[in-house]
DNA sequence: CGCTTTCGATACGTTGTGTATCGTAATCCG
DNA sequence: CGGATTACGATACACAACGTATCGAAAGCG
């Protein structure tokens, strides 16, 4: 339990990232990527446990086998670590079956089965409400979002191109009409949404973009 | 010792829960209701500035001119204070203008005003990304939430009544339908919602419910 | 005037953050 | 192979905020 890196240190060997074109220093101890990623994921695991707030950087070095300075070398503080995690978390998939409806439908069950099997649920509303009262926060957050968005608006994008939806709707704003339900659900209620409730949520929001489904 | 907590406990529990109105012990000097005000209006202030991360219950006290035990002694701590100042907050106003799609406009409109008067842009994503991992919190304010609703939930009944609406529609989908796009903005961008967006945003949504607007 | 309770103020223990330092281990280069 | 350099885990530390406890003074009631 308290060597978790040790568990993983005979299964993962070499796979260097990606070539730093930075100007860096090839001299001395390079940094262990088991320990990196034995830190991100005890992250995940412990945001799924204890949540944003009970998150502490000590209960991550110790569930990691990692020494505190180890973590603060590689972040600056608790928030881009969270970030991190967060990024390492499924987002949705694009789906393209020809038809916009069903589309809407699998990416949207595909993405709820995720909220289940990960803490993206939990993750979500914490990364969201400190967002909005930090800027640093905020701007690495953002880009993620936007990212995130991506298999939404092209299947949106793939919609107008098929004739399915008029050309001079706001595809942000159908974008956003249609996770709308689900954020809704997730920041004020207790963010379990049946998957049932995908067929009816995306029908209505696709009647009121003119999509006949 | 033992005997006269006992009965001062036995005596408020009694009071506080049969009698309804005033369940203060008559004896002693009454608490200040002015210093109760000032904690309130110190705190709203201090979210605005330093959002919910960043406030102190010294600081709280400070702002208000209040010891910090006066604050502890009203609050259990520094959640109840804020949810408690997020309740003085202003809400929905329900608008009723004989027609659904003014009733919604208007009501949104005056609730994005709102926001950009006081601290609710910055209040309400902290506190539903606290709620997502606290449960004492999310008690306390998911019953804040459903009031906040009923002015919607409202209009929506009486476009039921009026014929606007199918009576087979989930009235609390269409709710969480019309608000989602504000929820999306709020939590995943900056907040900033142009009162211009709201006639298409409710337009799109009415489409979706059959509403002709 | 006593009794009770709240008042503002302040000291305290606890917890978590982020920094600094320890001796050790890994990698590069000469 | 051996020295230089850097990261490693561990730990000690200063700092900040929470929430508790205690202080003498003040305010209301009988």
């Amino acid at each position: 339990m308290r060597t978790r890196l040790a568990q993983r240190e005979e299964a993962e060997s070499s796979s260097e990232t990606v070539s730093s074109a930075t100007a860096a220093p090839p001299t001395g101890r390079p940094r262990s990527e088991e320990a990196h990623k034995a830190i991100l994921d005890a992250t995940v695991e412990l945001l799924a446990e204890v949540g944003f707030s009970g998150l502490t950087v000590e209960g991550v070095a110790q569930r990691a086998g990692v020494g505190k300075a180890t973590i603060y070398r590689r972040w600056p503080s608790k928030l881009p670590l969270v970030v991190e995690a967060y990024g390492r978390l499924p987002g949705m998939e694009d789906v393209d079956t020809g038809r916009l409806a069903d589309d809407l439908k699998r990416m949207l069950q595909g993405y709820l089965e995720a909220f289940n099997r990960t803490p993206l649920s939990a993750l979500l509303p914490s990364l969201a409400g400190e967002r909005a009262h930090n800027v640093e926060l905020a701007k690495v957050f953002d880009p993620i979002s936007v990212q995130r968005r991506l298999p939404l608006m092209r299947a949106l994008e793939r919609g107008v191109q098929r004739g399915e939806i008029a050309p001079d709707i706001d595809l942000d704003l159908a974008a956003d009409l249609i996770v709308g339900p689900i954020a809704v659900g997730l920041f004020f209620k207790g963010g379990r949404i049946h998957p049932k409730m995908v067929g009816p949520m995306v029908d209505l929001a696709l009647e009121g973009l003119g999509v006949q489904s």
